[in-house]
RNA sequence: GGUCCCGUAGCUCAGUAGGAUAGAGCAAUUGAUUCCUAAUCAAUAGGUCGGUGGUUCGAAUCCACUCGGGAUCACCA
């Protein structure tokens, strides 16, 4: 146990039980926390345990938090506790303890900060799940990055994650592809296909599949009847799509570990599907009816017709509007299979289902987390994360791009041109449900305009005074192992101590981050803490006491180096969550 | 019309389970390079947290209403 705030919060949580504090209602100590409080003059550690304790226990709050200071002044390393304003309790923690705190981050090197939160609790992270109809273009650029950070995080965190991507690879717009593809099978078989007919999909990147389709069978397809083709095309489209996407994706270091098929739900054996099974399943707890749906509320559609279907009673669990399982003619919905994948993942143990979602999907969200209530019982917890949309600018002018056309930007091109790191960094920084807007220029800059640069080049100038230290003094011994058994009591300058405190808050971020899915709040603490160590680097100039390397004194050089190189550590184990790369040397 | 998201410094945004005097960066002004990478740093200035009311010891944060901006809205996927 790392976290200092955790620990804190423990320990004073104990002292409310021994205090023995007489109420009528029970004592509710969730609401107590240890922070950092905004002000340093305030100490290092502020709680508002008596506060909070005050009214239940019907006392004053500044006599309560006298008790607890009282039994807090008697821990080690407390070297102060004040009470101020309505009751905070203010502590202090010796210098002694935070130097030796840096002797934990310099054993748990990167993984310091970690394992702490999740308790190998499983959880489902489905991101990006993109229609298999083309290349991924730039708007599936943030919900994947976002997803895979979360994940990264979580896993770090202590949770079993598992990345999927839904695949859907059934339905009507697989039909357009496998067609659109067909088109492209007879121009590769020397037709001449003219214009692409309206509704088919025009995008070039369909030629090579098609001059597979060639090679691989022929003039075979082109004499069968539709029936007999169109399996074959549908699934070497699906299969073509997927590799095109599967090599986006990695281009921006992205991977999943499951991708899960549509199709495969809507596979009948024995009489029954996956789908129609959940179907059963909630029929059986009561929440299956056919009826008709009443239309939306002010804006009835012109072309509103009353239809009788299978409904799903989603109001029942949480949504405004019961939702449609069948068609008119019917086949399941979109959404049946929907119910039907949650099953799936449900049977597979999973007690957190977290979906990264665009914010096209905001209508989607309601029935979602109402279908994990439903066919959990409660059990699993189903959380979606919307992405605002992404607006990208070139020299502060929009981007324009139509769909339509098939000119869309695709991801390829926004990583080819300013890399996977300033990708992923800049997706990341930013709360996920506000827009963003992106300018190609701004994120290759090299100055500290741009986070990316600036948190890396952190980490490279660490690498820099290293490798520095290596040249002026030969002889002393700088690996790792011997940054360990530095004396770090000979860190006193409040830089040092300040940037050691920054590091203590690492535990805590990483904790509150993975709580509430919100991988952004990494981004900005890695900011911070790569701010401190320029500003310190910087004090160097003017107070040449101050540099990491002194010749003449290698305990303190060690010591110097032993801080320097937590602080790389942090920052590396931060980039690797947000997936960017912790360069050892930018020239 | 319903639902969801956003509204914080001139600009772009943080604000951690409701906590103390609301924080960064950019832009502006001033200063620091014989020096471990100036791709950096130090300092100054900048605010009725869209508005009104409520909840309470305490609200940018929670609730209600309201204004402005965006997304979305029955068999598609």
């Amino acid at each position: 146990m790392s976290n200092v705030f955790a620990i804190f919060e423990q320990r004073i949580k104990e002292f409310v039980q021994q205090l023995d504090l007489k109420s009528d209602v029970e004592l509710n100590l969730s609401r107590i926390t240890v922070e950092p409080p905004r002000d340093p003059a305030h100490g290092n550690l502020a709680s508002n345990a008596a506060m909070v304790l005050a009214k239940l226990a019907k006392q004053n709050p500044r006599a309560i938090a006298q008790l607890l200071a009282d039994k807090l002044s008697d821990e080690p390393n407390v070297t102060n506790v004040s009470i101020a304003g309505p009751g905070f309790i203010n502590i202090t923690l010796s210098d002694e303890y935070w130097v030796h705190h840096l002797k934990e981050v310099l054993d748990q090197g990167k993984s310091y900060g970690g394992n702490a939160t999740g308790d190998g609790l499983k959880v489902n992270v489905e991101y990006v799940s993109a229609n298999p109809t083309g290349p991924m273009h730039v708007g599936h650029c943030r919900g994947a990055v976002v997803g895979d950070a979360l994940a990264n995080l979580l896993s770090f965190a202590g949770y079993d994650v598992t990345r999927e991507y839904y695949t859907n690879d059934a339905g009507g717009q697989i039909e357009v592809l496998a067609r659109s593809a067909y088109l492209r099978y007879r121009e590769a078989l020397g037709e001449d296909i003219g214009a692409i007919p309206e509704g088919l999909y025009p995008g070039e990147y369909l030629i090579p599949l098609g001059e597979a389709l060639a090679k691989q069978h022929g003039e075979a397809l082109l004499k069968a009847d539709d029936e007999d083709w169109l399996p074959i095309v549908k699934k070497a489209s699906i299969d073509g799509m997927m590799g095109l996407i599967r090599a986006d994706l990695a281009a921006l270091g992205v991977h999943h570990d499951v991708f899960f098929s549509e199709r495969s739900l809507h596979k009948v054996e024995n009489g029954s599907s996956p789908i129609s099974r959940t179907v059963d399943r909630l029929t059986e707890m009561g929440l299956v009816y056919k009826g008709t749906l009443p239309p939306p509320k002010g804006a009835k559609p012109d072309d509103w017709e009353d239809r009788e279907q299978l409904l799903f009673r989603s109001t029942d669990v949480g949504d405004d509007m019961d939702r449609a399982l069948k068609k008119s003619n019917d086949d399941f919905t979109y959404f049946a299979a929907d119910v039907g994948y949650f099953h799936d993942k449900f049977d597979r143990g999973f007690k957190e289902m977290i979906l990264i979602l665009g914010a096209d999907h905001s209508g989607y969200v309601k029935r979602l987390e109402a279908v994990g209530r439903a066919i959990s019982d409660g059990a699993s917890k189903v959380t979606v994360r919307l992405c605002q949309l992404v607006k990208l600018f070139r020299e502060g002018q929009p981007v324009t791009m139509s769909k339509r056309s098939g000119n869309f930007i695709t991801l390829r091109e926004v990583v080819d041109e300013v890399g996977r790191d300033a990708v992923r960094f800049m997706m990341l920084y930013r709360k996920n449900d506000a827009p963003l807007d992106f300018d190609f220029a701004k994120v290759t800059e090299q100055s500290k305009d741009n986070p990316v640069f600036y948190v890396q080049y952190a980490h490279a100038r660490v690498y820099s005074v290293m490798r520095q230290a290596a040249r002026d003094m030969g002889d002393l011994d700088i690996s790792p192992n011997a940054l360990k058994k530095a004396d770090t009591s000979l860190l006193t300058d409040d830089g040092e101590i300040g940037i050691i405190k920054k590091m203590a808050e690492y535990p805590r971020v990483i904790d509150s981050a993975a709580r509430s899915h919100e991988p952004h709040r990494l981004a900005f603490y890695l900011y911070e803490l790569a701010s401190l160590l320029h500003s310190q680097w910087n004090k160097g100039r003017d107070l040449p006491d101050l540099r990491f390397i002194h010749q003449e004194n290698a305990p303190l050089t060690l010591a110097r180096l032993a801080l320097v190189y937590s602080v790389s550590c942090i920052l590396a184990s931060g980039l690797a969550i947000i997936g960017a790369d912790a360069p050892e040397e930018m020239r």
